[in-house]
DNA sequence: AACGATAATTGACCAATGGTCAACAAGAAA
DNA sequence: TTTCTTGTTGACCATTGGTCAATTATCGTT
């Protein structure tokens, strides 16, 4: 028997849609489930046929705009000739700092709710489902080792300290001005990124 | 008129009890006021005497539980003859590290709820109310440099820096294993620490 | 000791919300 | 058309965070 999907994607996505649009205004904790469906239009039954429950579609988002965000960041570093790899580790760093300043309420969003175990677990999902796609930072990284000879004893394991050290360090940088702004910080996290990368 | 104190200090200590105890085994979320208030045998508002809302309880928990496990670390250090910058920082992070592997309810419960923002924010209001230690670990930072002769161009951001990468890296790499277990972690992540001091 | 003032405590009560489910609608397959 | 599956609806429920008027305990003052 062949399966029946008449579900509209639109409607998902328009729970997705209004989701983000109130948790963006009033925070995940004061926006009810009734605010999103009457937002987007539909009964609130309709909320649980497309989401476990309320956790479920701030996890959906979270995942969807930092994947968006990073493939966008990995788009534009492909269209220049920037060739060292730290480098254009550093490009993509800066793509998403620049991003993330300008989108405060986004960030503050994701650094609220973001969790490594929730975000790897919901990206895993969306990826299986084919709705995201792939880790394309650490094919830019294993290659430009590759190509470049840089000696690293365990990549995946420094990429994934960069990834760490920005992340947290940005987001108090940008948000709370800590321990400097943001624009004073970043020469010395673009120091220790190449100390990492380069030894 | 003198400030009248009668508000029973035991009272506040029991729903703190209390209530780490509940979050601990069931979660933030799915403690309800009503069991901490049993489980300290008090009415409940009392509990609104001593605590702004649910929120404000686990904001001191965290800030108090935070700062005893740094201050333990800092005094068995005192206890050593460790006299190298760098392997003094590293003394602090593997008995931080040590503690929470042993507590992951603990840790668990701090990374689920931690921000930098209401971190800095609650341990100041207890600095205040005298009812927490002095930030050691800076003074430790900017005295061992004077004495060493490390040349750093600007330390708080240094330790700062070590603080993030050590914090988040280690959460995730006791809590989910990713992206190696601890044990196995343990040497990049302290050959990282000493590049960040020594350059 | 007695009194008044202030602060702490209580628990019934309320409003709001996350989640359920029986009934209903719409479309596909026959 | 009829049947079956899947999607949709919104009234309804249980639970919970937080309030507040009334009560009790404690301190300073006379």
């Amino acid at each position: 028997m062949k399966k029946d999907i008449r579900k509209e994607p639109e409607k998902e996505s328009k729970l997705l849609d209004s989701g983000f649009k109130l948790f963006m205004h009033k925070g995940f904790q004061d926006t009810s489930i009734q605010e999103i469906v009457d937002d987007a239009g539909v009964a609130k039954g309709t909320f649980y046929t497309y989401f476990k429950d309320k956790y479920d579609i701030r996890n959906k988002l979270i995942a969807k705009k930092s994947n968006k965000l990073f493939n966008d960041a990995y788009k534009k570093l492909k269209k220049t000739d920037i060739n060292k790899l730290d480098e254009q580790v550093i490009f993509i760093v800066d793509f998403i700092i620049d991003y993330l300043e300008k989108n405060k309420l986004l960030l503050q969003f994701i650094s609220k709710n973001l969790s490594w175990g929730i975000y790897t677990k919901t990206i895993n999902e969306l990826y299986q489902k084919q709705e995201t796609e792939n880790n394309t930072i650490l094919e830019l990284f294993l290659n430009g080792i590759k190509e470049q000879n840089i000696e690293l004893e365990n990549p995946e394991v420094t990429l994934y300290m960069i990834i760490e050290l920005v992340s947290s360090t940005c987001f108090n940088s940008i948000l709370y001005k800590e321990p400097l702004p943001i624009n004073e910080f970043k020469p010395y996290l673009y120091k220790e990124i190449k100390k990492l990368i380069n030894n």
